[in-house]
DNA sequence: GTAATAAAGGACAAAAATGATCTTAAAGGG
DNA sequence: CCCTTTAAGATCATTTTTGTCCTTTATTAC
């Protein structure tokens, strides 16, 4: 339970792929997919819909391929997580307008909402930068 | 993302409802199910399998039905949630057995610990005693 | 015993997530 | 201009999750 889906694991795969190449370097998502092990049209799939947002920058023809929006250091994993999967929800309950007509009475409401709070905050706390070290 | 399956949301809602009866009293799945708002075949399945491991009990027949298998006092969300969904993971890179053959080098993964341990915490520290009590 | 009740179990159906395939559009190289 | 490269986009296939339905088994009431 509680688990990331596979979109958010492969978009995280993909882009600290991208957080490890020289500033610049434009890469296929033929590479990426290969390097991380993610299918490679799915992860075209996310890769385009990151580029609307921004998140990478893309470009077409020969020579083209990604490469991250910003610098590393200016991209949380939340900010990954949430461009994938919507803002962090793990209950049904917290969702805003009229999904839950016994939030008001709903004891459990105020457990997930901790763990919201959690969850979002260690996110928040990484960046691309932090994951793109290699580990010693 | 990071949602609680439907099967989890389900499975708090009706073990809350069972917690908020008075002790001993045995309630239909047809009762739980209409009182929730959960499918009841779902919901019937999942305390089926719920009997199965102590957390309620169930009788057949007439006057049947379903309680729960100890002191609601003594049943934490964390378990309610791990017996419907496995243990709680929520990036596929710390499940055991070979799924991620990248672990070792994976930067991400402390990440993903910290988050798991925290989300267990705050679960295991809420009894359905605690969710069954009314807020005011 | 027989009939009624209600969970157990299995097989099936619908919906969503995951993934592949094919066509189109943009960019560069000759 | 034409050909190749590569992302964009749309459509289709597969798998998993979610949900229903039907038959069987256990229990109670008569």
């Amino acid at each position: 339970m509680m688990e990331l889906t596979r979109k958010g694991e492969y978009a995280i795969r993909g882009m600290v792929y991208l957080a490890r190449q020289p500033a610049g370097k434009v890469v296929l998502v033929s590479e990426v997919a290969e390097a991380t092990g993610v299918p490679q049209t799915f992860l075209a799939k996310i890769f385009q819909s990151f580029a609307k947002i921004g998140l990478v920058n893309s470009f077409r023809g020969t020579g083209g391929g990604f490469l991250l929006g910003r610098h590393p250091s200016r991209i949380t994993l939340l900010q990954v997580v949430e461009a994938v999967e919507g803002s962090i929800n793990p209950n049904r309950c917290l969702t805003g307008e009229g999904s839950c007509e016994r939030a008001p009475e709903c004891t459990v409401h105020p457990v997930w909402q901790r763990i919201q709070g959690e969850i979002a905050a260690i996110l928040d706390s990484v960046t691309l930068e932090h994951l793109a070290k290699e580990k010693k």
